[in-house]
DNA sequence: ATCCCTGCAAAGTCTTTGCACTCCC
DNA sequence: GGGAGTGCAAAGACTTTGCAGGGAT
């Protein structure tokens, strides 16, 4: 079925390269509407539904990382590394870091294949508040 | 701001206690949906809207356990233990295995620590399918 | 009687999809 | 020119909200 070699053609267009830095603009993770809305504020045009569809390119062609927030929703961020990892995550200013642990990866896949379970895949995040928040009040 | 003391009253109606027995009928997280569709296939009646509100005054009493899907789709399950703790979910048939383990709580701990933040929280659900589901075909 | 609770339907979000047009190769 | 890419608007899925009637204390 999926053996991740073939990739469709991607062609070079003008709302990836305005999407592509958009997100590099920042480090932060950010919805499709907010990036839209940042894109607009550029004064460049690309509609809501090219964003939500490149996006999802984007992340399928690992280029970049995306988790749901809280409420849900969404969140990209342009891929800083290759491999699998997760996020520590700032509530209050949405800066980000990534997390690097073997670990994690190795206990989930343990615990499912004791419990009988196949296919695994498993989310981690962590949230909290950072320094730079902390100190701004 | 919240001291977790006071709680607002709570009327035992119909609808809460078929919504209970619905829940304590089975040990999966069940979409708000999902759950309202069993409470009607028993022959009962209770709105959606109610099946919405009722689990979110669960959740916020305790009652319940609530995670999201990887569909950003809440689910929500009778509450089992007291403790924090996460799950090993089956995405086929949406039996859980619950899990301990210090070590994610405290590693989490320790990394958000080393960065320098503070209130910190996290996420962490392992999916998969598991044996019967396998066997199933 | 009062105030909580419920049902219904409308409205809100976020996201996806259909279709015609445009642009890249 | 052909097919990927885009924009717009409509549609979908999940959830919340407004309001009037019903039930618990």
């Amino acid at each position: 079925m999926s053996n991740g070699v073939a990739q469709p053609s991607r062609r070079p267009t003008r709302a990836r390269s305005i999407i592509r830095a958009t997100l590099d603009s920042t480090d932060r993770f950010m919805s499709a509407q907010r990036l839209h809305e940042m894109i607009t504020e550029q004064g460049e045009d690309v509609g809501l539904a090219t964003v939500y569809r490149t996006l999802q390119l984007f992340a399928d062609d690992g280029e970049v990382d995306c988790l749901r927030d809280s409420d849900g929703e969404m969140l990209y961020r342009k891929c800083v590394r290759e491999a699998h990892h997760h996020h520590l995550i700032c509530r209050r200013c949405g800066v980000t870091k990534e997390l690097e642990d073997l670990t994690i990866e190795q206990w989930a896949d343990a615990v499912a294949a004791k419990h009988g379970f196949s296919s695994v895949s498993h989310t981690f995040e962590v949230y909290g508040v950072c320094a730079d928040c902390q100190a701004a009040g």
